[in-house]
DNA sequence: CGTATCTACTACGTCTGATAGTAGTAGTAC
DNA sequence: GTACTACTACTATCAGACGTAGTAGATACG
C-alpha cells in the first residue's frame, strides 16, 4: 500500500476502525479471526509501527495500548494532498479528479469547500468545521 | 514513492516532464548529468516499467521510444481518488483535505468541480475537458 | 567483414516487510 | 515465596522488490 506492507495496513485499519486504544492481544485476536498468526509477529509489527511514528502507545499494567497517532481521515487527506502537490499541473490533476469522483463524493467536496471557503473568508462567523467528534453525515449514497 | 522505487520514479518524471517519447540513450544521458549510472541500469529499470504497464514503447530503427502510458496527471488524480475511496469517512476526509490545499488550489478546484457538474449534466455541452494539451493556466498564486 | 550500439538475459547485493522463536520480566494465585 | 502466566525485548530467517550492472547476441553502418 502506501509505504506500508500488506499486514502493516490490516493493522492500521483494524485500529483506525476500533474507537479505542488496543493492545496487541486484543488486535492478535481479531486477526485470528481470519487466518492464523502469531502473536509475537503482530507485536513486532505494531513496535514497528510505533517505531515508525504511525501508533502512540502507553504503558497501562503490564500490556501497551496502542492507538493511531493520526486519523484515518487525516492520513486520506494528507495522501490526496500530496498527491495533488507532486503534480506538475494541478488544474489538470484536478480536473482528472472531480471527473473520476462519484457524484455523492462530489456533493460532499462541493459542501467541504463552501465550509472552508466561508471559513477562511468571514473568519469568526463558522460553525466550527474542524471539530473531529462531528462526523459531517457519513451518508454517501449516490442519490 | 507511490508503488514505484526512487529510480523509477525518476525515469517516470523524466518522461511525464518530455513532451515526446525517449529513448534509454536519451533517459541517461540526462540522468547522467545528475550522476552516474550504466546504461543497462536504467534499460532495465525501463524495461520493467514497460513490463509493469507504466511506458509504452515503440521499435523506431534499432532502439525503443519509451512513452508514459498515463499522463502525470491522471496518475495524481487516480491517487487522489483511490485515497478517498480507501477513507471511512469520506466526508470528514474531504473536509481535512480542502483545509490543507491553498488557496489557489481551491480556486482550481471549485472551476473544475463546476465544470465537471456542468459536463455531467447536460452531456454534450463540453469543451473537452479532458484534452492534455489544454494546460488550465497552471497559475497557481495564493489570491 | 568488422565495429559500434542496442536489447535480452542473468546475477548479485541491499533493504524492507512478514514471520516467529527465545529469553527475560512482572504480576497472580495459592 | 514459588510456580504459572502473559507480555515485552531481542534476534533470526525468509521472501520479494529495487538498484545495479555485466555478458551475450543481434543488427545497422561503413
Amino acid at each position: 500500500m502506501h509505504g506500508l506492507g500488506a499486514l502493516e495496513a490490516a493493522v492500521m485499519d483494524l485500529l483506525w476502525s476500533a474507537s479505542e486504544p488496543r493492545t496487541v492481544r486484543a488486535v492478535v485476536d481479531e486477526l485470528q479471526q481470519r487466518r492464523q498468526i502469531a502473536y509475537t509477529t503482530v507485536m513486532t509489527v505494531m513496535d514497528n509501527l510505533h517505531r515508525k511514528g504511525w501508533l502512540r502507545r502507553e504503558l497501562v499494567g503490564r500490556a501497551y495500548l496502542y492507538e493511531p497517532v493520526r486519523s484515518q481521515e487525516e492520513h486520506s487527506a494528507e495522501l490526496m494532498g500530496e498527491a495533488l502537490a507532486h503534480s506538475l499541473d494541478p488544474a489538470t490533476t484536478l480536473i482528472h479528479f472531480v471527473e473520476r469522483i462519484s457524484p455523492g463524493e462530489a456533493r460532499l467536496l462541493r459542501t467541504a469547500l463552501t465550509r472552508a471557503t466561508r471559513g477562511a473568508g468571514t473568519q469568526g462567523f463558522r460553525e466550527d468545521a474542524s471539530r473531529p467528534g462531528q462526523r459531517h453525515q457519513p451518508s454517501d449514497g449516490p442519490t
